[in-house]
DNA sequence: CGCATATCAGTAGGACTGAAATCA
DNA sequence: CTGATTTCAGTCGTACTGATATGC
């Protein structure tokens, strides 16, 4: 069944995944919210959520584990005092990239069986199913 | 990202799955280990989580619901004592029939956006992730 | 003995909810 | 007031681990 299959290549997915990011320390949500910020600079909670597709109790969980180890500042934000402004630091910039190159690293042991054609066609198919 | 699109399709695949098992009241474990129990005939537990691919502290907390529902069976395998024999009801077999029945639905609901030979081609994109 | 099986207790990460407090 | 934001304390289903007991 298209479900089951579907489940299993996402399974596999996320163990590659899970496994190489704990290597740094890191799970998925860190880099979800690394990649953001990387993306469009210094954010709120709020939109960290809606831009990562994560809840707003999993952003603040994250956050908190990203400014202890000082790869983020968080502050009130002047200008709105409901919000908080978190950005990156020298040293997440740094973290950040270590994990992009992992994240590379597992798109290619997960689609080593496709060619690069076959890995276009599988991402418009599923990109077509999630936009449905 | 490929693993990321993989794992929205995933998660709304799964969504729908759960969504529609639950308004039985059941959830993707007791499909799996019902329609193992369909299509091979009364099971060990180890065989079941072989089979299911399940954890085997997981089959057992599964089959505890299951027999309590009084849709499967649990005797001790008089030829073997270590093994248990699970078998399906007639009430587990009508179960299993109202299930399929959303299975087959749920497929539909997520797939509707792809022709068929499209579906034919993610499938076996996906089944060659999965056999790597 | 080694190995398979079943059970229990517990962990982990991800997705999500409800309520409270704060403030534009 | 309404509505957005942050935080806390949980729940839920899935996947998995370690230990224990039993019996081939």
């Amino acid at each position: 069944m298209p479900t089951w299959i579907l489940n299993q290549a996402s399974t596999l997915s996320h163990r590659l995944l899970s496994d190489a990011l704990a290597r740094e320390g890191s799970r998925g949500y860190d880099y979800r919210v690394l990649s953001v910020l990387h993306e469009f600079g210094p954010s709120s909670q709020a939109s960290l959520g809606r831009r990562a597709q994560m809840d707003r109790s999993d952003v603040v969980a994250t956050v908190n584990a990203l400014v202890a180890r000082g790869f983020t500042t968080r502050y009130r934000d002047p200008a709105d005092h409901r919000r908080n402004v978190i950005a990156m630091t020298a040293s997440g910039r740094k973290h950040y990239r270590r994990l992009e190159g992992i994240m590379v690293a597992v798109q290619d042991r997960l689609l080593r069986s496709l060619e690069q054609g076959e890995r276009q066609t599988l991402m418009d198919l599923l990109r077509r199913i999630v936009e449905s």
